[in-house]
DNA sequence: GACAGAAACGAACGGTCGTGCTTTTTTCAT
DNA sequence: ATGAAAAAAGCACGACCGTTCGTTTCTGTC
């Protein structure tokens, strides 16, 4: 890897930390720079405009949100141990020291959802993969009759992102303690209902 | 009521709508005054400082809210009416005109969840109130008979609140047309189940 | 070890932000 | 109608924003 490709992932790691707590707006190529003792000018160069470096952040967070949530659930049996490992990962996902403000999708997506242009088409492409990702290893999960036949796998992808969200939010602004506990509780609900009879 | 008053209405009513889109960090003094046509200091010296108007947004934001969602449930019945009823108000709430970016709580949950201060505390009691309000229907529900005895109120408050968290994050950011419909069955599997047999 | 290109820097720009100050205009009880 | 109080405006400030530009320093190749 050059020089530059090093220097570039370097400031990306830190950048999707940094956004995470103050989001991508909020992201500041000043306070990016002093943070990794680098001269502004310096830093912006790599990327050239400010919304440039905001999709590469978000590229970033989603090739490492792969590595550490997809990949190892696909490692799972098909069907609802897949499903349960998905949902594991996730929850673990938002407590890595690299993302110290929470998913950064989570801020991101309701920060972006009002601001048309290309940040948030990507950010949209980037939650549209993964909402996919979740309602085909569900299917898959009717294929082994692990559910009910009638089930509704985009019913559960969005269901299964409500947990999520929940979560989130009961645990880092209400900073609520059983919030993951009841996150669990409710992951339990929606497969036993997935899998109950018609 | 006195200019002064008439005129902060004005001003809250508009920065609610404002805030919607942009946030309450994102939310400038100088764009709110120049769309009510005022200026700059004129409004200022109403809040004498933007933490204040923040806090003063929030409050009016909260105000509506008990206006348009939860004084209208609370005519219905005791139990399942009521806490259906506040789940219809809660959608259609995000849906009001004065709101065009969508619940403002939504998005100053996550735009505050890692900035510490009096404007988080302030939001985040309100949060815990709503919460709590749908908590303590719950469990009148629980008195009436709607529900198991065995169901856990505080449960269900967050996963209520996922199915919103959901509906609003499918429907804003992801532009999906089936996800409220989605939204209802959630919240129709979310009833069935505290009503189920133990 | 010279040399081309990449990488990093320092200074400056136009703009916007929140916030003070002073002055002008409006409101409202007398 | 008047005069004090309230409201609004005008202006300026220091700080920080993204971005540009010219210069300097480092890297890797022959």
């Amino acid at each position: 890897m050059s020089k530059g490709a090093l220097t570039r992932t370097t400031i990306l790691d830190h950048a999707v930390g940094l956004a995470s707590r103050v989001g991508l707006e909020g992201l500041t190529i000043g306070t990016l720079a002093d943070e990794l003792e680098l001269s502004k000018s310096g830093l912006f160069a790599h990327f050239r405009s400010k919304e440039a470096l905001q999709i590469r952040v978000l590229e970033h967070a989603a090739d490492t949100f792969i590595e550490r949530v997809v990949r190892p659930a696909l490692a799972q049996p098909r069907g609802a141990p897949r499903v349960r490992a998905l949902f594991e990962h996730w929850i673990e996902w938002s407590h890595f020291a690299s993302m110290p403000g929470g998913c950064l999708f989570v801020t991101a997506a309701t920060e972006l959802d009002d601001r048309p242009g290309p940040v948030r088409d990507r950010l949209r492409q980037l939650q549209s993969d993964w909402l996919g990702v979740i309602a085909r290893s569900f299917r898959k999960g009717i294929d082994e009759r692990h559910f009910r036949r009638d089930a509704d796998p985009d019913q559960f992808a969005q269901d299964l992102y409500g947990v999520a969200l929940a979560y989130h939010h009961a645990h880092r602004l209400l900073q609520d303690p059983k919030a993951e506990t009841r996150a669990r509780h409710a992951f339990e609900a929606l497969l036993s209902t997935a899998q109950g009879l018609p």
